[in-house]
DNA sequence: GCCAACGTTGGC
DNA sequence: GCCAACGTTGGC
């Protein structure tokens, strides 16, 4: 059991569309970064815990949290010419990339990365490393019980 | 819109 | 394998 901060940009998919999606479950479509990838193919698992956080917004921060209920498969949007995330070089053989779903779990009154920021618990995010761009980081078990325990 | 930081590409 | 150029991320 491992623990995740996903970064989503809320007009692309927020809190709420997970909410509000069917089964309250969407792919988590578009990664295409090999760390995160990795991440996503290699090392979660059903069950693993997710902080979902809005990137790329007024405020950004931790909106909710989730879980991963599927294992790694193929990212359909790779095949789609008409996709933002369309990709040439990937092929239905040897797909490049891969996603995992993800299920709502609760909204959380926003945790802004300011208030990440202020506490000394959480100095060590990966998320909150100077120059961090990856949209999936591991999150500690420590991290995780501070953040659900006392901000969320 | 700016810009720092990082990742990817491609020529050599 | 190096590295300059370019593209993207994402907070501000």
């Amino acid at each position: 059991m491992r623990y995740w901060l996903m970064k989503s940009e809320p007009e692309e998919a927020s809190i709420d569309d997970l909410a509000n999606a069917p089964k309250q479950t969407l792919p988590w479509t578009g990664v295409r970064n090999y760390q995160a990838r990795n991440f996503m193919r290699d090392t979660m698992q059903i069950g693993d815990g997710v902080l979902f956080y809005h990137s790329s917004c007024p405020e950004p921060g931790i909106a909710g949290l989730a879980e991963v209920v599927s294992t790694a498969y193929p990212d359909p949007t790779q095949f789609d010419k008409k996709s933002p995330y369309f990709d040439p070089k990937s092929t239905q053989e040897t797909p490049r990339w891969m996603l995992v779903d993800v299920r709502f779990v609760k909204k959380t009154p926003l945790i802004s990365l300011a208030a990440l920021r202020e506490h000394l618990e959480l100095a060590d995010m990966r998320v909150l490393a100077k120059g961090n761009r990856l949209s999936i980081t591991p999150v500690t078990d420590t991290e995780w019980r501070f953040i659900t325990k006392r901000l969320a």
